[in-house]
DNA sequence: CCAATTCTGAAACGTTTGTTTCAGAATATT
DNA sequence: AATATTCTGAAACAAACGTTTCAGAATTGG
């Protein structure tokens, strides 16, 4: 017997997660946020909490989306390794082409050290991340597509942290030859 | 025939940094900075200038300690490879033990992006690392302490980036043997 | 010791912050 | 259609923000 809310909360939670990604945590102000969502504050406070709320809730939509695509790619029926590379090179692109930073490796460093919460919620992400490349990496040496030589565990854990220097690389420097040959190396000594 | 300054310029500027360093810039207020300081804001607008101009300064602080330290281990009489494989050990300490990330790399990610000027700091900064890196590894190649099948600046652009990823691993996990496996692993394909 | 100059301390500045309030509009159930 | 419940919008909240002001203390060179 009462009204229903009237904004699409996963929407707006996208719109935050826009905002959250762009400015970072600290940097965004609740208005930033209500003017995005197109919602006034009071529905906001009611539906789903303050700032800190909102960011958690903004982070974890953000690595639910990536968990998505982990699980599309390793549902694949072609090779492992192609998969592999081909995600390795999409991530490049993105790199290159994105606007901003991954919001992960920027929340990580602003807030998972503050905020417990959001550090357990990307600590999971990056053992998703890790678990992802640990599949594809096992079983390209399974399938002998590239040498057994090294702990597939280890090359997992290599790659994934790898990877948030490249970012840095980029902000700092936009050389997009620089992150391609980086890339190029790693996946030559994957191979090798 | 005037009053003098009556604070120590530089030992401010390194409370100051320790403050940032810490909290990030966005997250540090002029209050916990004088607080720091043990200086008044008049003080700090009329000697430095405001929060911006204060962080910027510290910035570059931070990386001129670094730099003198490459120059140092630069000077060293004992083989290259020593020199590169005991810096690798102490950042490895360092990430494990110290109580913040890099501040140059907490800085690129939540800063960098919207000031030029601490872009251009820490970018000049990624360069003297990459080039403390090159030289070392260049020279022992020269040596034939490590094979010269690579190119050096490659693997020099790759370990600069490499080591970001660290840090982020140890926020997010707190687990040391990871990272240790991670040099290891690094020095090995070096080495080898 | 005087005069000129500069620094310091405390208070106040106007904004902006994240959050709360509440009257009234809106709706689902009966 | 009436009623009970809940959501929305605009305004207001105290607190904190970065910055400025200025009277007076301090120190220099003459």
């Amino acid at each position: 017997m009462a009204r229903n809310v009237e904004f699409d909360e996963s929407a707006a939670i996208q719109k935050a997660m826009e905002i959250f990604w762009k400015k970072g945590y600290n940097a965004t102000s609740l208005r930033d946020l209500i003017d995005a969502m197109q919602i006034n504050s009071s529905s906001l406070y009611n539906t789903i909490g303050g700032k800190q709320e909102l960011f958690v809730r903004c982070v974890q939509h953000y690595t639910d989306i990536r968990a998505q695509d982990w699980d599309k790619r390793l549902a694949s029926k072609r090779s492992p390794l192609d998969v592999l590379i081909e995600y390795i090179n999409e991530a490049v692109n993105i790199i290159i082409n994105g606007e901003d930073s991954c919001m992960a490796v920027k929340s990580a460093f602003e807030v998972a050290t503050n905020d417990e919460r959001v550090k357990q919620i990307l600590a999971a992400d990056d053992q998703r991340s890790y678990q992802f490349l640990y599949k594809l990496i096992k079983k390209s040496m399974d399938k002998g597509e590239i040498s057994s030589d090294e702990d597939p565990a280890l090359l997992a854990d290599y790659f994934n942290s790898t990877w948030t220097g490249w970012y840095e690389s980029y902000i700092l420097h936009k050389d997009p030859v620089k992150i391609k040959r980086m890339a190029e190396y790693f996946i030559k000594q994957l191979t090798k």
